[in-house]
DNA sequence: AAGTACGAAATAATATACGATTATTGTCCC
DNA sequence: GGGACAATAATCGTATATTATTTCGTACTT
C-alpha cells in the first residue's frame, strides 16, 4: 500500500522506457536520490543496461509529475521542494484529496475502516518512542484506505502525484512541527466517525481538506516562526 | 485568451522537443488533428522538419496530460472521450477549476469583471443565431478572467489541462442539450455578482462547481434519453 | 595575485540506423 | 467465394553516432 502507485495503467509495460521510469520514479519516492541529486543520463542508462533514449523519456514523464526539474542543455535534477512550493502542492492536494475523499467515503466498507482504525492505533502508538519515517508511512496507509476506493481515476491520480510529490521530499511536516502529530491521530478518528456515520459528501470533503490545511497551517507557523527567532 | 495555456513555464524552450511538442498541442486543440487520428510519428516529424526522437518525446508529453493515448508497438492517436471519460474529466475539473475559482476571486478586479460581463454579454447575443463553436470560445474566454488569477500555478495547471482535454472534442455540450447554454450565460451573471458582491470563498466554490456540474448533469440526462429512445 | 580567455572534457540534444512488432495484402486451398 | 497462412510493408522501439552546449580547469595577461 506504501509503494508507487499510478492509476492510469500505461500501455506500454515491458519496454524499456517504461521501466526506466518505474526505477528512477521508485528510487526518488523511496530517497535513494534525494532532492537536488543530478540525473545524468548516460550513468542512469548503464545502470539499468539501457541506452539513454528510453532513459530520457523517462525522466521527461517524471519531469510531467513535478518530480524532477528539467533543464534545456543543463540535465535533470530531483526537485526540491521550497516552502512556497510546499504551500501550493499542499494546497493542491488538499483540495484534490478532499474531493477524493468524499466520492470515496460511500464505497468504503466496514473492514476498511477497521483496518484504517488499526493502523491509526499504529500511529497513536507511534506517538511514544517517535518515529517520523513510521508515522508518515503509516499516515499514507490511513489515507490510502480512504481515498483509495475514488472512482474517478483522473482525481485519484491527481491524488496520488500530489503524495509522490510529498514523498520525495524525506522530511515530514511531523518531524518539524511538535503537536503536529498528535492533532493528527485525532483528526482521523474524527474522520472516521463522519465516515462511519455516513455523512453528507459535503462534510467529509470539508473535513478531509482541513486535515490538510491543518498539516500546511503547522507548517507555516513553524516556517513564520523560525524565521522571525 | 483561447489560446493553447501551459501554467508551468518550460525551461525547454526553443529545443525541437519544445517546438513538437506545441506545434502537435496546437493541431490537437484547434481541432486540425481531430479524435482517433492517427499521429504517425516519422510523417510528423518530416512536417516539421525534424527527427523522430523530439516527435516522440513530444507526444509522450502530451500522452501525460490525456490529449493521445499511446499503445505499445503500435502508436498515437488523439484521445477521444467517451462518455465514462467525459465523466470524469467534467467532475474533476468541476472542482480544480472551482477551487481556482475561489482563490482567484479575491484578486480579481473591477475591470476583469466588466470584462467578462462583455463576454457574457457577447455569449446572450450568441443565443439567437446559435453558433456553438463561438459559443464555446467565449465561455472559455469568460471562465479564464474568473480563474487566471489564481495564485497557485499547480492548481491553475490541472484547470488547463481540463479545458485543453474538452477542448480536442470539437463538439461542446450546448451543441447537443437545447437550453443549456441559455442557462449558463444566467449562472455566469450570478457568479459575477456573487464574485462582486465579495462573497466568501466556500461560496463562490460551491458555484463554481455547480455550475460546471449542471453541464455535465445536462449531458448526462441527454445521453441518457438518447439511450432509451 | 586576480581576472580573463582559451581549450578540453562532460553532458545534453538531435539525427541516423537497425532490429522487432504489428498491420496488410495477396495467394492458395477448401 | 471465403478463410487461413505467408510474404510484404509500415511503423515502432531502441541503440549507436553526431552535433551543440555547458562547465571546468589551466595558462596567460595585467
Amino acid at each position: 500500500m506504501t509503494e508507487t502507485a499510478t492509476t492510469v495503467p500505461s500501455k506500454t509495460a515491458g519496454s524499456k522506457s517504461e521501466q526506466a521510469y518505474t526505477a528512477v520514479k521508485a528510487r526518488i519516492v523511496e530517497g535513494t536520490y534525494t532532492p537536488g541529486y543530478r540525473l545524468v543520463l548516460a550513468k542512469i542508462a548503464e545502470d539499468l543496461g539501457v541506452s539513454v533514449v528510453p532513459v530520457r523519456e523517462a525522466i521527461r514523464r517524471l519531469e510531467a509529475e513535478g518530480l524532477v526539474t528539467f533543464e534545456r542543455n543543463i540535465g535533470a535534477t530531483v526537485s526540491g521542494i521550497d516552502p512556497t512550493e510546499y504551500l501550493y502542492t499542499m494546497q493542491t492536494l488538499s483540495i484534490v484529496e478532499g474531493a477524493a475523499t468524499a466520492l470515496s467515503a460511500p464505497l468504503i466498507s466496514a473492514p476498511d475502516i477497521a483496518r484504517a482504525r488499526a493502523v491509526n492505533a499504529e500511529m497513536r502508538d507511534c506517538l511514544q518512542h517517535f518515529d517520523p519515517v513510521r508515522f508518515t508511512r503509516l499516515n499514507q496507509d490511513f489515507h490510502s484506505v480512504l481515498f483509495e476506493q475514488c472512482p474517478n481515476p483522473h482525481l485519484l491520480d491527481l491524488v496520488h502525484r500530489g503524495w509522490n510529490r510529498l514523498a520525495s521530499l524525506r522530511s515530514s511536516t511531523f518531524r518539524f512541527v511538535p503537536g503536529r502529530a498528535h492533532d493528527s491521530v485525532n483528526e482521523h478518528e474524527a474522520l472516521l466517525q463522519l465516515i462511519e456515520s455516513g455523512a453528507g459528501a459535503d462534510a467529509i470533503e470539508q473535513a478531509a481538506r482541513r486535515h490538510r490545511s491543518a498539516t500546511l497551517d503547522a507548517y507555516l507557523q513553524q516556517a513564520n516562526h523560525q524565521e522571525h527567532s
